[in-house]
DNA sequence: GATGAATGAGGCTTCATTCAT
DNA sequence: CATGAATGAAGCCTCATTCAT
């Protein structure tokens, strides 16, 4: 069982998350994170020396996070690739459609908003972030390395070349998830979540055809 | 010949497009881009009434430079789609090199930036943004229908369904130049765009494949 | 005939007048003041070299107006001193209704504005104020001469001690004016006026007393 | 006991009271508010959100205080009506001596002043204004009805009309004051306010005579 | 003489952060 | 440890005024 400031920790930490995502970094001031946690300020200040450090914590609270709730669930509940895939659309199309039915607004990428934001200014944000993003990676890897071997029959023995190039796949997924993301803020439209699962299931199937 | 004040607004503009660009919004004041420009503060405010709208004009003044040094020389430099997509992903990427050999980091896109610092904040920055994007992909389209037409040999009176869906290759080709910069600055990589090519070129090859 | 630049300069004084009348000086720029008047701001300087210096030129041009349009009509049009002070209230009030129906607000009396305003800052303005108010104590002090006089039969020979005291009916009507028309603007009641109207009557009715 | 920030925004107020007050809204920025309630500028945002809010907390902190130190006093000092007219006067003037023989200058009256300088631009300052001096016009009431009581004998049972309209005799008490301060302002005299007393005495004895 | 353009100084406000109890 | 109070630095914007053509 956690201790006091451990969970006070934690209730600032998804405060901050919460609204460097939905309202960017410089959009949010450390009076009103404190507020919303209901800690005092110079409590917050103890619990995270500064706003850039609790910018990096966030980014790690929501990596951690989005782990679990969107690729680890994903990949518990089915354990086909293009399935995983979509659950992973899914996940994240909901959580952003909860924000806009809530709010008004789509977020975006919790990653790509701090990390464009705060990428020329700070470099530990910006290592963060792409953590972040190669952690995702292994996901994706998993998907089209499975993608790949449900593709076809290598026999034993045979020489096999991978059927698509595993690092571009990977690469594509991850951009097209954000770009999926970004054009969901931009154009205020949850869809252009579920518009980018269609694209990257054309592009796996073009690339990768089931055999 | 242009007047004076029409001169010191262009250079206003410049040096404020390239600031917002390379630093994002919050992170460059007034005051900098007064010196920038080499104009006083209050001159900077005759021009242009806020930060915010300053901001707006140089989405509009980056939008109709971007159509015209990537998109409009590309396609002026040869009819062939692919080669013509081929030269926007070049174009980008000499420009973010630039850049990176200058700065040591890569700008990123300027409008996918600022779109997604102050698409919460702002609806009008919101909008230019999408429209700017909007435009880019009548490009997109042009180079998607042409590819579209090399690709096979139609009889004629047959009848002839797209090889591809147009609307969701427009997407794509949006998203994947998004998702190249983006990832270009994340990772302080220039070749990313270069990568975001070659995956553009599989998709349409995997999807639309020459006959 | 005037001259052009005889013509501009009133120009100027009646905007800035108008302006400084319903706004207050501080409430007014010299940009508003160049272009309602419709000069080019360097111009404005040529005719007044500061905005102070054109503050107390519209003192002294509302002085002569006011002189002109309340008090010499008022005179002109009668005779009898009560008349004369029921037209004095009469031609304020309409100035301050047609205000009000024009901009919703009762502006109060130009003197007192911009005196109170300024009297802390600028001796300069705060003796022209004075100086007007002495001017129009002139006009009230014939109206009380001439109430006096209408007042009793003195006969001749006989010594006649004055039946009320000129100075103090004299300030009594400018402080009972002035207080009028600050409580017009603080109520927004354009009645507020007449409202004083029947107060110095009944002052002067019952220390003066016709016969 | 008063806890440190209570005293601290008291101070505040008292110090932007009197600068308000002697050297009008415009005339006063922020820095010399908090230097003078020596306070770092931030912290008076502590207290009060902008300049206009001060400036309205700065009335009421006014009105408080006049209600107190010249109104109530004055009606525990005595019970005859024309002797607490008196010594309301006779403390304004006071107040007015004092600021006088201190800077030069006679302050005039601080919701007269704000007020005329504010109205136009701001309701919430002209009603404060309003506010403060329809209180003050129930402590005229008093004595106007006290004066028409001692006045004459009324019978039990008799119908008595009052002897004068206390509506009128209220507002030209209330305007009359203000009148005599802002005379006290703009001729720089603090003797305007004794003078506007007499008048007062005499308007009273003439509409209201003893018996 | 008129006008478009420029400017230094200053005003209000906000921020991240620290002190002191 | 928690909290109310304090603060230096900086940001956006506006003003009266002047320059230069």
């Amino acid at each position: 069982m956690k201790r006091k400031g451990e969970r006070t920790r934690e209730r600032i930490l998804e405060v901050a998350a919460q609204l460097f995502w939905k309202r960017s970094y410089h959009g949010v001031n450390m009076n009103e994170i404190a507020s919303a946690a209901a800690v005092n300020k110079a409590s917050l200040y103890q619990y995270f020396p500064s706003k850039e450090q609790l910018a990096l914590a966030t980014i790690a609270y929501n990596s951690s996070a989005t782990g679990d709730w969107v690729f680890d669930r994903s990949f518990a509940a089915t354990s086909d690739p293009m399935e995983r895939l979509s659950l992973i659309y899914q996940r994240v199309y909901e959580t952003t459609k909860a924000a806009f039915d809530a709010d008004g607004l789509c977020p975006g990428c919790p990653f790509v908003n701090i990390g464009v934001e705060m990428a020329t200014d700070n470099v530990l944000v910006r290592e963060a972030v792409n953590e972040t993003f190669r952690a995702f990676g292994e996901y994706y890897l998993r998907i089209v390395r499975d993608l790949d071997a449900n593709r076809g029959g290598t026999n034993a023995g045979e020489l096999v070349t991978p059927y698509l190039d595993e690092d571009l796949a990977v690469d594509f997924l991850l951009s097209n998830m954000n770009g999926a993301m970004v054009a969901s803020k931009l154009q205020n439209r949850p869809e252009a979540i579920l518009d980018g699962f269609r694209t990257a299931q054309k592009f796996l199937e073009a690339v990768a055809p089931a055999s």
